[in-house]
DNA sequence: GTGGTCTAGACCACT
DNA sequence: GTGGTCTAGACCACC
């Protein structure tokens, strides 16, 4: 479920984060669902439990998870992420309009794209966005 | 020209190397244009100039400008890193639809939101996109 | 009556003890008044008696109810609990002002917002006050 | 300027987040005044610089310092924290009137000692704020 | 068993 | 020297 590549050089946690906000937004995770105990993502990934712990106490400050101590993690509803996770990624989202702008891209050329990528996830229902993520500004290997 | 911001998570080298790429790519600077010397920019910001020295570095790396030992930075033309930059741009643009698609929002919208965003570009001719780009993945302003 | 939430911080013996502290400062439960077996309400909410077990040991230390051996838990008259309880607001209270003042508050303000707030108690007869109660320190709901 | 107290239940890292909160909310500490360093301070309080480390980013996250790598944490200006905090604290100043109320106490009662505490500030300019702190609700010795 | 906190000690990137 | 991350191992409170 969880993988992490010691060639990135963001952190382990932050990358754990990054995977788990992924498989909650994607709707792989549903609200309530639990997922692994600190200890055992731990083992699993073969990675001290305090950063897991680290992981999961971040994801729970953005509104992705909740903890119950003595039982374990869960996921929060839509509602506690979405419009925050909207807002920020349609803020990305111009951000990398203005920059083909600024890289002598036709506005034309650049709404065709992004019809044609409305399309593909209409169609494959969004196979390619976990792969995708993944190549990132940041995510660089070392 | 350069200005750094205290309050900004990323390291001064990169809040340099970012600063320098938005003039470049933004025309602000062409090609063999000389940029300040280590030194002297080292003085104006108040910084170590080793922070500079890295910024140069890295801007050689990516293949924004050239050094002549002696001389001093000068910029390169666009035919070396415009391809680089406009496929990563768009890659991470792609990403951005896929996951506002994930998020429930609908294809028209973003499409119109993209269209919009490039009309706003066409006019202003680009003055947001400077500060747009400080929203960007992992400048957290703090 | 009796509610959890598991999305609580609080540890859940304690959100017990403070729903029984409520209902009894408020006079929902009056002296004497018999409350849940421990194996009644754990099976209510469907919660370890142990859980339960401890929320009546705590609700006992502080006075607010007695345990009559084998044949249940009662509520103590206001006399056990009153005093301790207002001067320990009290005191909350004016930390509360305290820092208002530091955080450049105007002291008429601050004397017109506790008028306001103790009519709208005079008027409703106090059903904010439960909810009201949710959001004091450490209780911090995900 | 800092100091711990081992009898208190509270986290050692959250006591320390506490203090720094007071010294900044009452002006104590001004924008752009560097606290001691992570390892500085652990040295001085006989505690994990990990632990002082937690601390800081918490106060980071809460908009009351701010972290530049390589050089040390600084104070932030009142904007980045008066607003949030002033809401917060009139939350819990609510929240008291309510409590008091429901405990049989008198609303002209309630805002007369608001009154006179408003007063007191204005007089003894604060001095009892910081001790007065201390004996908040959660701070009870184990 | 579960999360939360803490210690001790280490390495890295940045200035 | 400064903060940021990670490991290993421990103890506690809660369920």
């Amino acid at each position: 479920m969880i993988q992490i590549n010691y060639q990135d050089k963001r952190p382990i946690y932050e990358q754990v984060v990054e995977r788990f906000r992924q498989l909650i937004v994607k709707g792989v995770l549903s609200e309530d669902d639990k997922i692994p105990s600190v200890r055992n993502l731990a083992i699993d990934l073969s990675i001290n439990p305090n950063t897991i712990q680290k992981a999961y106490q971040e994801l729970e400050r953005l509104g992705f998870i909740y903890t119950v101590k003595g039982r374990g993690n869960f996921v929060c509803g839509r509602d506690r992420w979405m419009e925050d996770e909207t807002t920020e990624v349609l803020q990305q989202l111009k951000t990398c309009v203005h920059e083909l702008i600024s890289l002598g891209m036709q506005g034309d050329g650049i709404v065709d794209t992004v019809r044609t990528e409305v399309k593909k996830c209409a169609n494959g229902k969004d196979d390619a966005a976990a792969a995708g993520d993944y190549n990132r500004k940041g995510s660089d290997a070392t």
